[in-house]
RNA sequence: GGAGAGGUGCCCGAGUGGUUUAAGGGAACCGUCUUGAAAACGGUCGUGGCUAAACACCACCGUGGGUUCGAAUCCCACCCUCUCCGCCA
């Protein structure tokens, strides 16, 4: 979240923003809040210190006739002062969760736009394959290899759900460790994280309490099931302070992803590319404020490695300030061509989140010993989304008899340089 | 799931209603002594709020309520940890 300071003092600059995001948040009752909040601390402080030290006197006084009096003079104290602490509470309260509703300022670098037609595609790279054939998409190829079954999906759990098979779940899992064993090349610490978090984790890390209808949860215990490896990665360090030496942390995990997709209801229907559960490989890190221009730059290269190395047409994009997401500054976002779909197809999507949700998630560092404490930056990126990556190789990589080669540097984890075509 | 024990500062640990502004010890840091180190001795040693800053003041002893002039301490609810039993990959 914003600090309240920081809104009190740069309200024209968070208005602005959010004008740009084209989102709502009541800004104008923060503000009256705060000052309501401060003037009602003011008193509360200053009766609590007369309460305190007449408290101090009542305990050291022999006389008793003394100590009555204090007594009953106290009282009168403690009722107003209770009174209050009760408003202090309620505004209190108020205010800590509007605060929760704002999102991150933006970026000065990021462009304008509306919704995600404003996002700015930054370079293509890879020439789009030319087939002499017509090519097909995934929900066609994969069938006939056998190697997606969409009925039994649906039959054990309903619409959007899948089952992959044999060598098709085998590039699906060498996906996986490709990427995995890249990320951990470059100095990443692997982890295995809880997928079932608790509801303050999730208000952490910025998905509650805004976007609540996208998350699956467990009525009995009250879990939210992750919708990213984000939020566990948030909370890691939840409420700790990082002693000094410790920045950047560069961390790598692969989970799985659940979510409900409401609001895209109806959209991307067929195939495998909006499901409710899919495997994500997660690049987060932690780092000092100086750095974290720097370690956005690596994350987004390190996204788009992947789909260099695996020979697949890819384009960079930057969104723009309306399809920003609420946590961050500035996004970039990796596309894949899928020439089967005929579309360019979302697999990462790199953010800058700067100070926003270690403020929320009360993450500090030490930056030297025998300092005070500053909050660092947070930075996360897939590295990435296999499911939709297994899609773009398919497409890209499907032979003219329904057969898939395997790209070069997934052959070793794969033992075969191709799937064969179906009987 | 059942029974019991317990959650205090970086760590250990005392504290069952009022000089506790949380004793004491350890670790860490600074200094004295020393050729150097160790030991010893002295000092420093939590996080926030408020403030231009400092002092002062306020809050924080798992979390949230309550009792009281006053709560780490008493009461209620919840969370978590440990031990034993049960179940289990």
């Amino acid at each position: 979240m914003l600090s309240v300071q920081y809104i009190r003092e740069n309200t024209e600059r968070v208005k602005r923003d959010l004008i740009l995001r084209n989102t709502p948040a009541p800004i104008d009752r923060i503000l009256q809040l705060d000052e309501e909040r401060r003037g009602l601390l003011g008193q509360v402080e200053a009766l609590r210190a007369e309460r305190n030290t007449a408290s101090k006197a009542i305990g050291a006084s022999t006389d008793a006739n003394e100590r009555e009096t204090r007594i009953v003079a106290m009282r009168a104290v403690g009722a107003r002062l209770g009174e209050l602490e009760g408003r202090l509470k309620v505004v209190d309260a108020e205010l800590q969760g509007l605060l929760y509703e704002v999102p991150n300022i933006l970026d000065p670098g990021v462009p304008e736009g509306t919704d995600e037609s404003g996002n700015v595609v930054i370079e293509t790279v890879g020439d789009l394959p030319v087939f002499n054939f017509q090519p097909r998409p995934h929900w066609e190829l994969g069938p006939a290899l056998g190697g997606i079954d969409f009925e039994r999906g649906v039959k054990m759990s309903g619409s959007r759900f899948f089952v992959l098979r044999g060598a098709v779940a085998r590039l699906h899992r060498a996906l996986i460790q490709f990427f995995l064993d890249e990320h951990l090349k470059a100095g990443f610490t692997e982890c295995y994280l809880p997928d079932m978090l608790t509801e303050a984790s999730l208000y952490a890390a910025g998905q509650l309490p805004k976007f609540r209808e996208n998350l699956y949860r467990d009525a009995e215990e009250d879990y939210f099931f992750s919708p990213t490896a984000e939020v566990p990665f948030v909370n890691l360090y939840r409420d700790e302070i990082i002693p000094p030496d410790e920045l950047p942390i560069r961390l790598v995990a692969h989970t799985p992803c659940f979510r409900r997709e409401k609001m895209s209801a109806g959209r991307d229907v067929r195939g495998i590319k909006r499901v409710h559960q899919f495997e994500k490989v997660e690049m987060f890190v932690y780092c000092e404020p100086a750095q974290s221009a720097e370690e956005f730059e690596r994350l987004v290269a390190r996204a788009r490695s992947l789909p260099e190395l695996l020979g697949v047409p890819y384009r960079v994009v930057q969104l723009c300030s309306g399809d920003v997401g609420f946590n961050a500054t500035s996004t970039f976002d990796i596309e894949v061509w899928a020439p089967g779909q005929g579309e360019w197809m979302e697999v990462s999507s790199v953010s800058n989140c700067l100070d926003f949700q270690a403020r929320r998630a009360n993450i500090r560092y030490r930056p030297a010993p025998e300092t005070g404490t500053r909050y660092p930056h947070m930075l996360n990126g897939s590295g990435l989304a296999p499911g939709r990556v297994l899609i773009a190789v398919m497409e890209n990589y499907q032979r003219e008899d329904g057969s898939i080669e395997i790209p070069e540097v997934l052959r070793p984890y794969m033992g075969t340089d191709r799937i064969a075509a179906p009987r």
